[in-house]
This record gives structure tokens, sequence and C-alpha cells, in this order.
DNA sequence: CTATATATGTACCAGTTCGCATAATAATAG
DNA sequence: CTATTATTATGCGAACTGGTACATATATAG
């Protein structure tokens, strides 16, 4: 039994999503209409509703999604050997590229529009908890790389500066929104970076 | 001519506000339907326009609302003199009770419901960049005090010191209406406010 | 070929959206 | 009292909401 039976779709999965996530990344859930859906990916609504479910399916898958390519950035930057200084603000700095992309103030995909939906939907607000302790552990997992290898201090330790380091993250996210300019965003990265890792 | 012709009004202005601030405190702008300000405010449709104006006036009008309120929080703990430290510590701590407040996860009004419509609405986006500027300015303010009276160092100066600690503030919000517990966060503004003193 | 499986397109559902037109109500001014 | 002014109540309507039924199209399996 072979999973190519049937009229073959017309479309590529991968493309209608970024679609559909430029739209949620813009309008937010709640505002996103089905229809705006439907203008954005190509597709009628029925074969949304085939492939991929409610719009609330849609958007959660695509809120893990965004996560997943901010991982990878993650792991791209703060991968590599160089000090941790250097590599947070290489971090940070693709970060924000990704947050003040396209000319639009958008923001961080999962921050910025889940936040508002969180207390109205628990499915979304734990999906958004999870993604924070994600990134939070994520953190904490390189300063404390770095406490262990003497470059920074001991205290605080490295979960707090996980924390911490999350927060500039929420913060350029949200000025971003705001439509601060990357430019006007830099120095908050340097001497966030500064005292992240004194 | 005096001004109380005509027929009384059968609501208090402040009273029904506070009815809608919960409302769109809770579900956000888009989410909020007239008929959901209908029900909290306990006031017809039309009684609602005349007063107040569209549902985006009065969404606006609370969001100002909001950021007064939290400016009076800001000047009545940080405004006292004891060292900055304890000062910060308590302005953090009165925040989160706010944005914990009632047993549900809120975060700020602003900062958690403005973010998401900013893209879609020029005149909010502007409205969340004034406000974070203002309270940019207010612990930039607070930290160039510390600095002048020689109780912190001079570097980073007082408005990146501002911007770092409004991350801070940006982090417990977020953080706090993804359902995060104060218990949780009261770490996250003891070494935050310990690296922002440093 | 026929049978089956999947995808698509039209058209529609019941419920909700915002905003308003109209009329009734309740106060004051003279 | 009547005229005026302001607020409140009923209820409309046209557009939009998320979601689906049904018929049609297009592939593979045998």
């Amino acid at each position: 039994m072979t999973n190519s039976r049937g009229r073959p779709r017309t479309f590529n999965e991968e493309k209608v999503l970024k679609a559909a996530e430029q739209v949620f990344w813009k309008k937010g859930f709640s505002d996103t209409s089905l229809d705006d859906l439907v203008g954005a990916m190509g597709i009628n609504r029925p074969s949304i509703y085939r492939a991929f479910g409610s719009k609330e399916d849609i958007y959660r898958r695509l809120l893990q999604n965004f996560a997943d390519k901010m991982e990878a950035v993650f792991i791209e930057t703060m991968g590599s050997d160089g000090n941790i200084r250097d590599r947070l603000i290489a971090f940070y700095q693709n970060a924000l590229t990704v947050y003040s992309g396209g000319g639009i103030a958008k923001g961080c995909m999962v921050m910025s529009t889940a936040v508002t939906v969180a207390p109205c939907n628990s499915a979304i607000q734990e999906d958004l908890m999870a993604i924070i302790q994600f990134v939070d552990e994520k953190l904490a997992e390189q300063f404390q790389i770095a406490i262990d290898s003497g470059h920074i201090s001991a205290t605080p330790n490295g979960k707090s500066r996980g924390m911490l380091a999350q927060s500039l993250l929420h913060s350029l996210s949200l000025r971003a929104r705001a439509g601060q300019s990357p430019s006007q965003l830099q120095p908050l990265i340097e001497t966030g970076v500064a005292l992240l890792t004194s």
C-alpha cells in the first residue's frame, strides 16, 4: 500500500505553511481569518482543513516551527567555540535580523502573538510556556559551561543568567515590533551582553 | 448653560472603564467584541459609543490609563529615598503583583495586548512605542541619579541601564502571562537587580 | 477496464461581528 | 406646562466568522 494514491496535491506544504506563518506573524492568532489564510496559502478552505486541520492546529504547528528555526539560529551562533561574549552577540544580532526582517516590525512570532491569546487558550499558553522554558535551559547550559571553564563568575549562576539572557531577547522582540530600529537596539545588545557575561 | 441637562447617566464612568479594562487585558484587542464589552460594562452598545467612542477609542484610552497607573506604582516605589537596589526590587515586586494579580496570568496590559496588534494598527503601535520610550526615560533618570551620586558605576550609562531595566519588566510580564508564578519569578528580579546595579 | 483513495472547488451553514437608525425615557430651562 | 437636551433601549442589517457537505477531479491498485 503506497502513500501516493489519489489525486496529487497542487501545493507545496512547506511553501503554504511559510505563507500562513507570515499572516499569523503579522496579524496574530485572533485577527487572522480563514479567508486570510486561503488568500495567502493559495489553497481552498477544505483543502487547508484536510491537510492541516483547524486554524488553531495550523497556528500551534507554526509556533513550534518558529521555535525550531530559532533553535537552529541558536545552535549556529552559540555552538561555535569563540568566547561566550562574542557568541551571544552573534546570537542576538541574528535574532534581531529575524525580528526586524523585511522592513516590517515583526518581533518574535511566538512572543509577539502567543502572549495575547494565552489566557484564553490553555493549549497555546502551554506551548508558550514550554518554549520559554526550553530557551531558558539552552541559555543556562551555555552559561554553565562558561562558568565551569572559568570564563565568567559563578554568581549569578547559570540558570539565573539564562533567564536574564532570555529577558533581553523578549525585550528585543517587543521593541522591534513596536518599531524600534536595529541600530537603536544594537547598544541594548552590547550593554546587555556585557552585563550578562560580567 | 449647565452641563447637566438631559437624562443623567446610570453608570459610573470609572467603574465601567475598569470593567472594560479587565476584558481587554484578558482577551486582547482583536478578540474582545462589543458584546463582551456590553456584558462587562453593563451598558448598551449605543451608550458605549456615545460615551467613549469606538472599540479602538476605548482600548487606546485604557492603554494610556494602564500606563498611568504603572507610573504611579513607579513613583511610589522609586520615589522614596532608599538605595536604588531596594527601590528597584520594590518596584518590580509591585509590578509583578499587578501582572499576576487575581489568580489569572495577566502580564502587563500594554505589553501583552498591544504588541500583537501593533503591525496592523499604526495608532496603537505609536501608543506602544511612546509608552516604552517613556518608561526608558523614567528608569534612565533614576540610574543617572545613582551614577551621579556615586552609588553605581558610570558604565553602562544611565540610558543603557534604563533600557535593560525595562527588559526585565518585559520578561516579567511575558513570563507571568505564560503562567510562571511569582515565586518562580522572584529570583529573576533579585539577580536582575543585582546585575543592573553592579 | 473498475474500484479505491486522496485532493479540490462550490456553495452553504449557523453564529457573530460592528455600527447605526429609531424610538422611548428622564432630566433641566424657561 | 412645553421645549430642549442627553441617555438609554430595541433591534435591525450587511458583512464576516470558523467550519463543513457534497459533488467533482485525478491519481494509483488490481
